[in-house]
Parts: structure tokens; sequence; C-alpha cells
DNA sequence: GCCAACGTTGGC
DNA sequence: GCCAACGTTGGC
């Protein structure tokens, strides 16, 4: 199957692409999803290798911070077992969990980020789910083109 | 199955 | 910090 493109948002208070940079081998689990959409696409969608962009939400500037690769399969959302976690689902079980997840690596940084104004005033990218009014979904698909662009504005070689 | 109430998201 | 837009919940 050709490689899928994505845009995960995250708060940079909460988890920021610093904070992946500095994780171990670079690479964390997506946790904390609790939208069904977005679990789908992770679930059902996602496939180690896919290109995914960083996107920095509910901060000043809004930015893509760069790019993450998928780096594994799906699997359960440890922390919705987890009663002292904030993402702990009492309806959720081991033998059917409700949540899943993957796994994210770090493959570049955008130095300096796109914000979000860049990409507004980008031709070509009229269309990105992120940029319309209400889009509040977590995790979002991107097309090959738009991802080409944004490497393009970032002065990377896309890969 | 409808839909009002509620809680959350996220740009501004 | 505000608040409109959105997704989910739950009573009926």
């Amino acid at each position: 199957m050709a490689r899928r493109y994505w845009l995960m948002k995250s708060e940079p208070d909460a988890f920021s692409m610093d904070d992946l940079i500095a994780s171990d081998q670079q690479t964390a689990p997506w946790d904390g999803v609790r939208n069904y959409q977005a679990r789908n696409f992770m679930r059902d969608e996602m496939k180690p290798g896919d290109g995914v962009f960083f996107y920095h939400s509910r901060t000043q500037p809004l930015v893509i911070a760069g790019t993450m690769e998928v780096s594994s399969k799906p699997y359960p959302d440890p922390t919705q077992f987890d009663p002292d976690s904030k993402y702990f689902d009492a309806k959720s079980s081991k033998e059917q969990p409700r949540w899943f997840l993957v796994d994210v690596t770090f493959t570049a940084k955008f130095e300096p980020p796109i914000t979000r104004d860049q990409l507004k005033q980008t031709p070509g990218l009229e269309d990105m789910m992120v940029l319309q009014k209400g889009s509040r979904l977590s995790i979002q698909p991107v097309t090959e083109q738009e991802w080409i662009i944004i490497h393009q504005l970032a002065g990377k070689d896309p890969k």
C-alpha cells in the first residue's frame, strides 16, 4: 500500500516537538486521543512509514513544527486502563479496548517552523483540513501534494 | 432515535 | 481568556 500522509495536533504545553526529540529513541506513543474519527485513522489506516506533520495547536504562534513517521502498528492506548491517568476510561476493558494508538518517531524539525499564516498564504493549501474553520479533528489526512508543498516551504526534501 | 445540555477544542 | 463550533451523553 502506498505511503500516506497525516497531520497530528498537540498542545505544546502538553507535548511538543522538542519533547518528542527528547524522548527515548526520539519515539513516543501518541496517547490520549479520545475521538473516534481520530482513533480510526490510527487503528485502521496508518501504516509504519507514513509521514506525519507535527502541528502545535492552542498556542502562539500556531505552527507545523516538523515531521515524524509512524513507527508502530496500532495497539491499545495504555492510558485508558490507568485510573491515575487523565485519559482513564472506565468503560474500556483490556478484553475490548476502546482506544488505540501508534508510536511516532521524529524525522525532521522545521527551522523556523511553518506558521499557520504561511500555510494560509500558500497556493495549493487552501483545502487543507487544518485551515478550515471549526476543524477540530486532532488527526487529519494530508495529500501528497500538500506534503510536498509544505516541505518546499520548509526548504526540506520531502522524505 | 431525537435533540438539549454539556464538556472540550482551538483560533483569535 | 473568550467564545463559537463541535462531539458526546443521556433523558425521553
